[in-house]
RNA sequence: GCGCCGGUCGAAUAGCGGCCAUUUCAGGAGACUGUAAAUCUCCCGCCUUCGGGCAUCGUCGGUUCGAGUCCGACCCGGCGCA
């Protein structure tokens, strides 16, 4: 983009190409929920993204090694992420038991500090189930509570044994509701565990040169990530620190307020080696992809689309709707009349809704094709415009569409 | 006709003299950003300036400082005996 760090881009991996900006399909547990492979391909999603953390636990990353790694387990024939397990040092622990999100809401009108105190009350009885040390994550199992130490290095080792084809440091997710004392001491601690990523992925990666041709499996990319909360310095530092080092590629993690995620992003950008991708985590909303698009960021993932999916919220061209609403008892069109996912193609809102309402299965399937097929080509239409210099106005016409609804 | 049970917010429930009439489902609305999540929150008699106020446990009386709870009569339902 013309006199911005926007870019459209390919990014090559051993399981096949990336056309950026992407949205990768968020399959945390070597699944995509409710989704067949076969689905998600057709829904138009160019790669996933499973949790390290998570495989660890559950079957355990020799059995997905085992398996012949994280594609064949899951049966997923196109490229791979994994995120390192640093999202849970945040979810699983200060934020456990409470409201806490990594992004801070747009506060309104001065009852800021009530709703922050608010968010931060955890709940009786969840204590977090991680904790943070220089040498890194202690956890406890949110399945059994027996306890696993996660190190930098642990995290690469078990990456190496999934197989992704890209994969991330150790890093911390700090809270936004973090000071900026804990903010700078966290992001130095993450700098630090990048090394270590670096250092024990390098060792690994010699290891791996010894092994028979076939049973290498192409290279696997290693992408450090970027923290620093909400402060422009910090994330200047993080930015120049993580992008000097000898990364793949980069994540750019932690917390960002609501309303600014899109100059945080560029604070960021600016910093790092324009010849490199960035992987925002856990991002976003579909206004956030152009705040962060146009502000040089190439993929994305975020549970969003099938976690709403799920639980019943939809997104549509004039904003989300909710499923549960009586009015669509007796919508006969389909969720979005020029829709062309596989349910919008085959099944009236008034269907799906009935499906929603009764629990049955089917329902969560149907929503989740829908929302991501609505979040990939969102992004993918962002890549077009692009490519055709038409992104301001698109930008402008989808917004003004969605908020403002129908 | 006699006897025994039982009538609580749409359904099902708890409640055995003094917390705010409980919980589940159904119903209504909302939340969710690198998945602890097919989860969670709020509302669900009426009014409200959102602090609360007023009702209400089949009906009508009674006992009591105080009754969904104890007593009496009646109404309704189930079962049993005539």
């Amino acid at each position: 983009m013309f006199g911005k760090l926007g870019r459209a881009g390919k990014i090559e991996t051993p399981h096949g190409t990336i056309n950026t900006p992407a949205f990768i399909v968020v399959g945390t547990k070597a699944t995509v929920k409710a989704l067949t492979p076969e689905q998600v391909k057709e829904l138009g999603a160019q790669a996933v993204l499973a949790n390290t953390y998570h495989l660890y636990l559950e079957p355990g990353e020799k059995i997905v090694k085992a398996c012949g790694g994280l594609h064949k387990i899951m049966n997923w024939s196109g490229p791979t992420f994994t995120d390192s397990g640093g999202f849970q040092a945040f979810s699983l622990g200060v934020a456990f038991g409470t409201t806490i999100s990594k992004l801070s809401k747009p506060q309104s009108n001065g009852f800021e500090e009530r709703e922050r105190q608010s968010e931060s009350v955890r709940s009786e009885g969840m204590p977090p189930l991680a904790k943070i040390t220089e040498d890194g994550v202690m956890f406890k199992s949110y399945r059994d509570g027996g306890e696993h130490f996660f190190s930098p290095e642990k995290s690469i080792e078990i990456q190496n044994s999934i197989g992704a084809d890209i994969i991330f440091a150790f890093d911390e997710c700090t809270s936004p509701t973090a000071d900026k004392q804990y903010q700078k001491e966290a992001m130095d601690r993450t700098h630090r565990w990048a090394a270590r990523s670096l250092a024990r992925h390098r060792e690994l990666q010699i290891e791996n040169a010894k092994l028979k041709f076939e049973e290498r499996k192409g290279k696997q990319a290693l992408f450090g990530v970027v923290q620093g909360g909400r402060f422009e310095d910090l994330r200047k530092e993080s930015a120049k620190t993580i992008g000097a080092m000898d990364f793949d590629g980069f994540g750019i993690g932690g917390s960002f307020d609501k309303q600014d995620i899109g100059t945080a992003v560029s604070w960021i950008n600016e910093e790092l080696p324009e010849g490199k991708p960035r992987h925002l985590l856990g991002i976003g909303e579909p206004e956030d992809f152009f705040l962060a698009i146009e502000n040089g960021c190439d993929t994305f993932d975020c549970v969003a689309p099938t976690r709403q999916a799920r639980n019943g919220t939809l997104y549509t061209r004039a904003g989300k709707i909710h499923i549960d609403n009586t009015k669509y008892r007796e919508y006969f069109s389909p969720i979005e009349a020029d829709c062309t996912c596989y349910t919008c193609r085959n099944y009236t809102l008034a269907y799906v809704a009935y499906l929603a309402r009764t629990k049955e299965l089917l329902a969560h399937t149907l929503t989740s094709i829908h929302n991501l097929h609505f979040i990939v080509h969102l992004v993918e239409k962002i890549r077009l415009a692009i490519l055709a210099d038409t992104f301001n106005e698109f930008k402008e016409t989808f917004l003004k569409d969605y908020r403002n609804g129908k």
